[in-house]
DNA sequence: ACCTGAACACCGTTCAAGT
DNA sequence: ACCTGAACACCGTTCAAGT
């Protein structure tokens, strides 16, 4: 943990992961009278709270209130909230499913690795949609988001790319699902605020498209490829094009293997 | 333009496109005395704004002040902050560069024209790193994201996939530029932010997460990846991967063609 | 070591009032 | 028709002070 002071010395950090000193917060006190407070707690109502405010109505003034606790007392274990938010990013990092790719792992189709890297990815931005804005903003250099993004290097260094084209693999399969849940998350939220269902949802902006003057031809081609696609709900079709679209990219990577 | 009062009839309004009315605003007067403001200088000095300073520092009072004006002027044009960036985001949607599909365009190769669009669509991303999560909040649904919409179905539609893959081609696609849009144009902000090239701040960063404890291994994975791809600068590094990501995906698409 | 109260410099938006 | 001033209910953060 850093002061203000000390923060003033190191102008250029860009990552709470990039403190100086304790990284998991003050030093505790030996001490037998328990502060009300940790890291820990704060972190983690912070992420219930966004789960289920979003992060328009998540401040620090409501969060202490939560805890019981004045806005500044926050203040004593992270120094902003922009810390806060990193480290909220990287503890839900921390529900992600990593593949084993160590011992007996390592061993294990690299295209089944990847697929369940990337479903465990896209879930994580559905379940907390505030996530992927804050992907966006931070390095993304916490423990949990390192553990992915090795486990990510190492399967696809297995797929047959060249070594040139590794990162370039990594970019269109995880930059894909970041996308796909990012859009994806944020349909979910937007249901759950207007009280409706998705199917609901998607009826009613499809209704109201359709009556916009000179927008006829692009939403008979529209409907005529969902048509081809399928799915009787949102959800199934949403399904659908995932599935379909990794099994693009890795037939893809298939392709450019050795090249 | 609706009232706060025809709003409140119709709740559930999920969109500026979607308001009833005149689109483009109030109805304009007959009389000679022009007004000081109308929507589209609004929207200009929007965009000019969160280009120059970024969305944290972008604010209805702010934006007044730039205009010469009160902040309760605005709400004369727009009902909400929300409706304005809404109308802020489809009008940098303009920029793109979006082939020509219809006449002689419809016999162009769909790899080229696909290339085109992504990389404009990544483009615009970057000089506007504000606009990606406006992407995630709103249904784009304006005038130039549905060009660019029909337009990217269009295409697609020309791959050879199977009719029932082509949304999922789709989301592969574009998805993927979005990702890698959002995260490159975050990161060119931040870089600005702070004063520094991308080149330096990259080496800072790097140099940082080298001596994180325990983080060694990780690290000797990823700079054998980058090694391998070669590249002198950031900017350079990006780009190859930028290119042979679309490349896998073209592949994928060719693979999945009548399946 | 940990927490609070008051204060500063901000927000988006409403509403009644001006011209 | 278009614009303003005052007001409401908020923000993040600092700082001196309490225990």
């Amino acid at each position: 943990m850093v002061s203000a002071a000390d923060r003033a010395k190191n102008p250029t950090r860009t990552s709470v992961w990039l403190e100086r000193g304790k990284p998991a917060g003050r030093a505790r006190r030996s001490d037998q009278s328990a502060p009300s407070l940790d890291r820990d707690r704060i972190i983690a109502e912070s992420v219930r709270l966004l789960d289920a405010e979003g992060p328009a109505k998540f401040s620090m003034r409501r969060l202490a209130g939560e805890l019981g606790v004045t806005a500044m007392s926050l203040y004593w274990y992270v120094d902003t909230k922009d810390d806060l938010l990193e480290l909220a990013l990287d503890s839900v990092f921390g529900e992600l499913r990593v593949p084993d790719v160590e011992g007996a792992g390592a061993d294990a189709d690299w295209r089944d690795q990847l697929r369940e890297l990337a479903v465990s990815y896209r879930s994580v931005m559905v379940r907390h949609p505030w996530v992927s804005p804050l992907v966006g903003r931070y390095l993304n250099i916490g423990p949990n988001s390192m553990e992915f993004a090795n486990a990510a290097q190492k399967i696809l260094s297995r797929s047959g790319l060249p070594a040139h084209g590794v990162t370039g693999g990594l970019s269109a399969v995880f930059q894909f699902v970041y996308g796909f849940g990012t859009i994806e998350g944020h349909f979910v939220a937007r249901c759950a605020e207007a009280g409706v269902t998705q199917d609901e949802y998607f009826a009613q902006a499809m209704g109201a498209l359709r009556e916009r003057p000179g927008f006829h031809e692009a939403m008979d081609l529209a409907e005529e490829l969902m048509e081809a696609r399928g799915g009787d709900t949102v959800e199934e079709m949403r399904e659908r094009d995932f599935v379909f679209a990794l099994e693009i990219l890795i037939a893809g990577i298939e392709a450019k293997r050795g090249r």
